[in-house]
RNA sequence: GCGGGAGUUGCCAAGCCUGGUCAAAGGCGCAGGGCUUAGGACCCUGUCUUUUAGGAGUUCGUGGGUUCAAAUCCCACCUCCCGCACCA
């Protein structure tokens, strides 16, 4: 057992006092590696845990490649679920309180402050930045910042003046979810059952009854073609209001929610719903009157509670309408409905002339109050909008699809002026936390960034494409992101975070203020040694430090800084940026990450655009998806006191490649400590050995070596990183064990040198993952110095020895061979004889291998060329052997055939000398080589005919 | 519906881009053996079917196709997961 708590408090300490992981600009080459800082409104656990790591594997990997990295990381204040928890804990939330208690763990006294938001926000940075610390994150703290410092607002005010200057920023009316009590907008942390507040866009189109207007609300505007009547529930009492300059007749509920959206709405009067059945209302747009008649199916809270009837798409007015024909209660109303026929609009395949009808009828619908309706209404629309045509009755909208059609009916019906617009709310009704109805509100103040802005969208496009983006799969999604994008709400009322310059109404919301942030990790090293002061800045030091305008000797004297430390903050700058890597979870694509890359091109000039985009998945919990009902969220600090940091860090990262969740475990979690500590069980017994007393499988150990530090290298390059681990952990095992079975057979006692080598470059790799445990292996090999500024191990080609990886990957098949007859014969051996092929075999297995090489794999051209020529023209006798020696070289990397063709063959003869040790060992037993035609070979069964290159003959007895 | 991803041998999961190294890595589980007072841990061997000579057969969601050769390329289909907003 070890101790690894104190194993890595140790190198943490060195690590710290040495200040190893401060970056400044030097006259080496950077490498500026960021993550999406973290929202302190918990701890943070195994989950968040995962794309820190791979930053810090990242930036230590790069580091180890001779860069100057630079890792900082800030803590992200502004938002409003904070604020939501403050305002629960004020009102003294039972369930909020007990979840800090137990599950987060918050000393009492702590609590007690919580009621202020910031105090929850300091609490748990404090308590994530410890985290990261223990993680062993190779982090530049001197740069840390939160959102609210005093800088950072006037650094966002900057940004915010600099993108109105280019016209991004917009203003327009938008809609919220609104309680109406608190007056404010309500996001999912705000209502009761944490539902998330969504609404769907009604258009109301106006039909006019005397001097009303009549507006009923409809998804589909389209169909104002087919409208054959209206339909009102004669149980409900209406209200006459005046709604703007017009006279309406709407619900009760309607009149309320018609508040909300920006009109003045004032109730003048009441009116059965009863007495309008049977009345007359206009078509907006057409000179025709179409008549209202009673349904029950209408519902008061949806809509305004009138509904416009097309019987030919619409499976519940259709049935309505039938059901008025059939009824006995008004013979005058069934009499008109008799005469009322659907009028078809939509062709669509699959359907005839009255959808709506087939429909019904499929479905076995026999009234209006069936709840099958909804399941058909759901169908018969999504066949229509995606694949239905209107007809030529439309007018100028006939052919075009259902889809298209909608939009520019609603462009055209809303112009002029016979519609409006109603939100309303979805899966409503929604209460607020203080128990009211939520409401959508119409705020017509809103402030947004513009990101339909074509231009930038253009030049978006254009640089995603540019751009590394890791892996590349998610390329097409950054793309289809930028394409989706419109108008975004850049200002909220509530929150921490930076106030709006222009208008101070507003605080910059969340998702705005966090995308160019990098930059300011400059700025933080300098505010963290008060060297630089908010009151003193004003954009012209912004202007001047991130773009290089101005005259810089007036804008030290306006910052009162001196006119040196302006100097230094411009070219520290100019040294880190751009960010050449930033890390986040996938969530952030479809906002955070994509709106970085907009800003970044909208203020910086194109040298400071970020360089590359590495995106990865999730994180489950023993194969389950974690979350607070389950309880199976593993706080980050727990999990490091009982596991250790390393196998944690290895744990998350071994379990999957970067898109894929990774599933932690604690049984990888056990393996890996195991793993871990077996390997720095075995450091302290290598030492470093300069004589050379290389024999075959040294050098073959030492290529091994070059090949899997190419490998790991590559699979690094490309952030693979659970290939590369896969290959420092276990890869390296079996070839450290072949080599140990071979030492062994032999005898050998000198190996300590050859194994000191190759554990020192393992353990190289091992330390961007493992980065404690590893300082501790490569101390006990008696290296120098720390392995985390240590040079990451390159490939010596001169180490790689063609004629050993051959040789040993000979003696390795023939022993392979060798125990697979054992087994399927099940013969205890009593000696081994092995055959080597005859020399034409050889050449014709050189002459073999180059077609194959070059793709010439006919086994009939082949023979003939090898028949031609009279060193090979044996294999007349055996024309077998050539099918199977182009399999044999067809069932080996291509590596292998092209270092086979160009170095040329070994001579098996001598090789196979070298198995006699190997084959005592294992089987007791001797082993005697013969050539393929050896006048005195013991050759009872014939075997030595079948001997090939690679593949000789063996009989055992 | 749109956009993205996935379906592999008991389970998890690589391989697919760049076809032949693939009966298909690794881990877990399971079986046998070693070590140990025992348990755990660790080490070795085996783990599709068949086979007393290193072989053969059938497999990678389903069905087609291209190719000397397909888990890998192409087409169609089925199933599952994620995102679709103003919220961090």
């Amino acid at each position: 057992m070890i101790d690894w708590l104190s194993i890595e408090s140790k190198w943490r300490k060195i690590w710290h006092d040495e200040k190893y992981f401060e970056a400044d600009p030097s006259s080496q080459k950077k490498f500026f590696v960021t993550v999406a800082y973290p929202y302190p409104n918990s701890p943070q656990h195994i989950g968040h845990g995962r794309t820190y790591t791979l930053a810090d594997v990242h930036a230590r990997f790069m580091r180890m490649r001779g860069y100057n990295v630079l890792f900082p990381m800030g803590f992200h204040y502004t938002g409003t679920p904070i604020l939501g928890m403050a305002r629960r804990v004020q009102e003294n939330d039972k369930e909020l309180i007990e979840a800090f208690r137990t599950l987060y763990k918050v000393p009492e006294k702590n609590i007690k402050e919580f009621s202020e938001p910031v105090k929850i926000a300091d609490y748990f940075h404090q308590e994530i930045k410890s985290g990261m610390i223990e993680m062993g994150y190779s982090i530049d703290w001197r740069r840390e910042f939160t959102t609210i410092d005093p800088v950072y607002n006037k650094f966002i005010e900057w940004q915010f003046r600099k993108l109105r200057s280019k016209n991004l920023v917009i203003q327009g009316s938008h809609p919220v979810g609104w309680c109406p009590k608190d007056q404010n907008p309500v996001s999912q942390h705000d209502t009761l059952g944490d539902v998330e507040p969504s609404f769907t866009e009604y258009i109301l189109i106006k039909f006019r009854y005397e001097k009303y207007i009549i507006p009923t609300a409809t998804l589909r505007p389209e169909t104002i073609f087919g409208v054959t009547n209206l339909w009102i529930n004669p149980q409900v009492t209406y209200k006459i209001a005046s709604v703007d300059n017009e006279t309406w007749i709407v619900s009760t509920e309607c009149a309320r929610k018609l508040e909300f959206l920006d009109k003045k709405v004032k109730v003048i009067g009441e009116i059965k719903g009863s007495e309008l059945v049977g009345k007359k209302v206009k078509i907006p747009d057409r000179n025709e009157e179409i008549v209202i008649f009673p349904a029950s199916f209408v519902k008061s809270e949806n809509g305004t509670g009138i509904v416009m009837s097309v019987p030919a798409h619409a499976p519940f007015d259709y049935q309505a309408l039938e059901d008025i024909k059939k009824s006995s209660d008004d013979q005058n109303l069934s009499s008109i409905a008799k005469t009322i026929l659907p009028i078809s609009i939509i062709q669509t395949d699959g359907y005839g002339e009255i959808p709506a009808k087939e429909v019904t009828e499929r479905f076995q619908i026999e009234n209006q109050n069936n709840p099958k309706l909804e399941e058909a209404t759901k169908e018969l629309y999504a066949k229509e909008f995606y694949g239905g045509k209107l007809k030529q009755n439309t007018g100028r909208f006939a052919q075009k699809t259902v889809a298209d059609a909608k939009e520019e009916v609603k462009k055209w019906i809303l112009q002029s002026n016979n519609a409006d617009i109603l939100f309303e709310l979805n899966d409503g009704p929604i209460r607020c936390r203080c128990g009211s109805e939520c409401v959508v509100k119409l705020l017509n103040n809103q402030w947004f960034l513009d990101y339909s802005n074509k231009k930038w969208k253009d030049d978006t496009h254009l640089w995603i494409n540019e751009m590394k983006i890791l892996p590349e799969e998610i390329r097409g999604e950054f793309n289809y992101v930028v394409d989706w994008l419109r108008e975004r709400a850049c200002a909220r009322q509530h929150g921490l975070g930076t106030k709006l310059p222009w208008d101070k109404d507003w605080i910059v919301e969340s998702l705005s203020d966090s995308v160019i942030y990098m930059a300011y990790y400059i700025l933080a090293k300098y505010v963290n040694e008060k060297q630089l002061v908010a009151e003193n800045l004003g954009d012209e030091f912004f202007d001047y430090v991130f773009l290089g305008d101005g005259d810089s000797k007036k804008i030290a004297s306006s910052s009162k800084i001196s006119h040196d430390i302006l100097e230094n903050i411009k070219n520290e700058f100019q040294y880190f940026y751009p960010v050449n890597a930033r890390h986040s979870g996938r969530d952030l694509v479809p906002n955070h990450l994509t709106f970085f890359v907009f800003n970044h091109i909208a203020i910086f000039p194109k040298k400071y655009w970020p360089e590359e985009i590495v995106v990865n998945g999730s994180v489950l919990m023993e194969g389950k998806k974690m979350s607070k009902s389950m309880g199976n969220i593993i706080p980050l600090r727990d999990a490091i006191r009982t596991h250790g940091a390393d196998p944690i860090r290895l744990a998350i990262l071994i379990s999957a490649e970067l898109l894929q969740d990774a599933d932690f475990n604690l049984e990888a979690v056990r393996g890996i400590k195991n793993k871990l500590e077996n390997m720095l069980g075995e450091c302290p017994k290598y030492k470093a050995d300069q004589s050379n007393n290389q024999e075959q499988e040294d050098r073959w150990l030492q290529s091994r070596l070059q090949q899997l530090i190419l490998e790991i290298t590559s699979a690094m390059e490309k952030m693979r990183l659970r290939e590369a681990l896969h290959y420092v952990l276990y890869e390296f095992d079996s070839d450290i064990q072949w080599y140990l079975k071979r030492t062994d057979a032999k005898n050998r006692k000198n190996i300590s040198g050859t194994l000191h080598e190759i554990f020192s470059a393992r353990v190289s790799m091992l330390s961007p993952f493992a980065p404690h445990i590893a300082e501790e292996m490569w101390n006990k090999l008696g290296n120098s110095g720390v392995v985390s500024k240590s040079l990451w191990p390159s490939v010596l080609e001169n180490k790689i020895d063609a004629a050993a990886l051959q040789s040993e990957n000979l003696l390795k098949s023939t022993l392979e061979d060798i125990k697979n007859i054992l087994k399927v014969t099940k013969i205890s051996p009593k000696r081994i004889i092995i055959y080597t092929s005859d020399s034409w075999k050889t050449k014709a297995y050189q002459k073999i291998l180059s077609s194959v090489i070059k793709g010439e794999m006919n086994i009939g051209i082949l023979i003939k060329s090898l028949i031609a020529d009279k060193d090979t023209e044996n294999v007349k006798m055996d024309p077998d052997f050539v099918k199977k020696t182009v399999n044999d070289i067809l069932s080996e990397p291509v590596e292998s055939r092209e270092s086979k063709a160009k170095s040329g063959l070994v001579e098996e003869k001598k090789i196979l000398l070298e198995i006699n040790s190997l084959v005592q060992k294992e089987f007791g037993v001797e082993v005697q080589v013969f050539g393929e035609s050896d006048a005195q070979k013991y050759d009872p069964k014939n075997k030595a005919r079948t001997a090939r290159p690679f593949k000789p003959a063996i009989l055992i007895e």
